[in-house]
DNA sequence: ACTTGGCACTCGGAATCCGGGAGTGCCAGC
DNA sequence: GCTGGCACTCCCGGATTCCGAGTGCCAAGT
């Protein structure tokens, strides 16, 4: 009864915090909601609610403002994801409609979230790992120099160029797509090395650094490009995290600017198509420790291939963002497999 | 002799604020330049100068600083550009190599661009005008789906998905494919169009339809997609602007999220090689108003094909940056010309 | 065992005031 | 045409003051 009072106040505060962005005190605690009590007794609930580490004040006689722990409880025991209207569902439906390929729809779906959410949108390319391929193509740019391009089943063209030690011919390079797509067309990218493995072997000796040299270009587009391109829209919103521009938007920027952070960001969790979020310090990234993220598998087909995100201040109103993210992550799953 | 000293009071101007930050008094002047005159004929000078509206005084009694003008004339008629250190440009050089596709050489270079600059940098991709056609790919993803892969000789590859009314058999797919290859491969990109006019014709009545469709987002393909893509990087350094975020970094930001202005800042001036400087106003985006913009075409081969360049605050280092755009558009040019 | 009103206390932030200093414009003399 | 002198302006930083929102605690009430 009194623990239920405490966690309503802890609400409170996060609400009004979240919408006024200053300390909030007791009084107009008691002011703004119906909570039946006096300033005096919200008084004895901050204090416990301070002495558990869930609100803190910035200085003394101030009001008090959540912490991380505080927006953590927010999250887990005293919020509920809040759904889309029906408009705004219409609206995210006709946004996504008529994307020409992968990359449209990568680029309006990170927009569209950046928009919906006034935060910073993230977006990662589907996994390679899932799909499989769809044909490969080589084609000589030079005598020494070959464009290798794989297409997925998922409509997605990765491409790499190689450098030979000798000139290959276009009959060499002919055969060697030959043997490529018998062997691996349809085949799961995940399996792609082991079904290539052979193939230099069937070449005679002088051919056979030739091949090598494709044959391992393959083996890093399959294996190590697999989701490492990740798509950013809506930095300007990062005004919202006020003023002291050195203090707090920089060190954000320049994490944002590394895809490696974006994926550490987003990629931990990608077997699960559950809402992570990841509220300040929690998120181990320099930099980052004033910010929360909001992230979301989302899946083509029934398999979760990547995940979709907004990263803002850790006083945001997570009821909002984790619905606009849940509703574009499975508008962008719906518009990928329809595609495919 | 008078005309000539007013130049250099207007110079040392420029130099003093781009280093402080700061408005800048007759006094401090004099101190910090040989100038070989006193403090109250450079006032007099400075009266002349902001007559002629090459300077201004934020505030009565306040020291002055250059207007949008005066670093028209300080570009125009008072800097050389000033060219890298033979370390720099190692390390430029060292940068670039070893880039593995189109997209890693962008890549490189812009971040590159943005460390030198300390500024915000852009790299247009190169032009599609200029080069021909290497390959063109038709895959079936589905029965009335299509992948069309067009493959430049700059390495460049583009894609995108074509929907047919009716399904598509491999067999037409194959047909397709050749006569489109035997049409254009080699062609350059803007001879296409002639070349595969009548293409549809060769077909009958049934397939007409697909293959319409085909030729069609093919001339899309080469026509719209020319240069539409811009990369970014740095901006992070937009901390340079100062403190105050939703006055001035705020609208910066939000004019680089849009495609279509960041072409409109380095698209217009493409067939030449020149180093292009738009201060402040000059640019007429919107938002973009206290900013200057130093680009410069970059080469294939010996034809211009796109721009590179940064983005920054008026008061900017003009003859570094200028050196350090025009030195990183050489070694781009130098490597996609190897590279082709 | 909670709740509540009262009360003394704290302390940040806005407003105000003040003085120094850097800068300017002008003028008379060289 | 340059220069030193001089009166004037006004921004900026620091010190001071003051107000009010907020707190913690206590004693009394339910």
């Amino acid at each position: 009864m009194v623990e239920d009072r405490r966690l309503a106040v802890l609400r409170a505060i996060v609400e009004d915090y979240v919408a006024t962005h200053e300390p909030v005190g007791s009084r107009s605690l008691v002011e703004r909601h119906s909570l039946g009590v006096s300033p005096a007794t919200i008084r004895n609930d901050m204090a416990a609610l301070e002495d558990e580490g869930l609100i803190a004040q910035p200085h003394t006689s101030a009001g008090r403002v959540p912490t991380d722990q505080g927006y953590r409880v927010f999250v887990d025991r005293l919020s509920a994801v809040k759904p889309m209207s029906s408009a705004e569902r219409r609206a995210i439906g006709s946004f996504l409609d008529g994307a020409i390929d992968l990359d449209d729809v990568m680029q309006r779906s990170v927009r569209l979230l950046a928009q919906l959410t006034r935060q910073v949108a993230l977006i990662q390319y589907p996994s390679l790992t899932r799909s499989s391929v769809r044909h490969i193509e080589l084609v000589g740019l030079a005598p020494s120099r070959i464009l290798l391009v794989l297409i997925s089943d998922t409509g997605r063209v990765e491409q790499r160029q190689v450098e030979t030690a000798a000139p290959v011919s276009e009959d060499l390079l002919s055969r060697m797509r030959t043997r490529i797509i018998e062997r691996v067309n349809g085949q799961r990218l995940v399996d792609v090395a082991d079904r290539v493995a052979d193939i230099t072997e069937q070449f005679t000796g002088e051919e056979r650094a030739a091949v090598a040299a494709v044959i391992a270009s393959l083996l890093e587009t399959v294996v190590e490009r697999h989701e490492e391109r990740v798509m950013l829209a809506g930095t300007a919103n990062l005004a919202a995290f006020g003023e002291d521009f050195n203090g707090a938007v920089r060190p954000v920027l320049e994490a944002l600017e590394e895809q490696m952070v974006l994926l550490r960001l987003l990629g931990e969790s990608r077997t699960t198509d559950a809402l992570t979020v990841r509220i300040g310090h929690e998120n181990e990234v320099e930099g980052l420790s004033a910010t929360s993220v909001v992230s979301v598998g989302y899946s083509l087909g029934d398999e979760i291939v990547a995940q979709l995100g907004v990263v803002g201040p850790t006083r945001m109103d997570y009821p909002g963002t984790m619905g606009s993210v849940r509703a574009v992550a499975r508008y962008v799953g719906r518009t990928l497999t329809e595609q495919q």
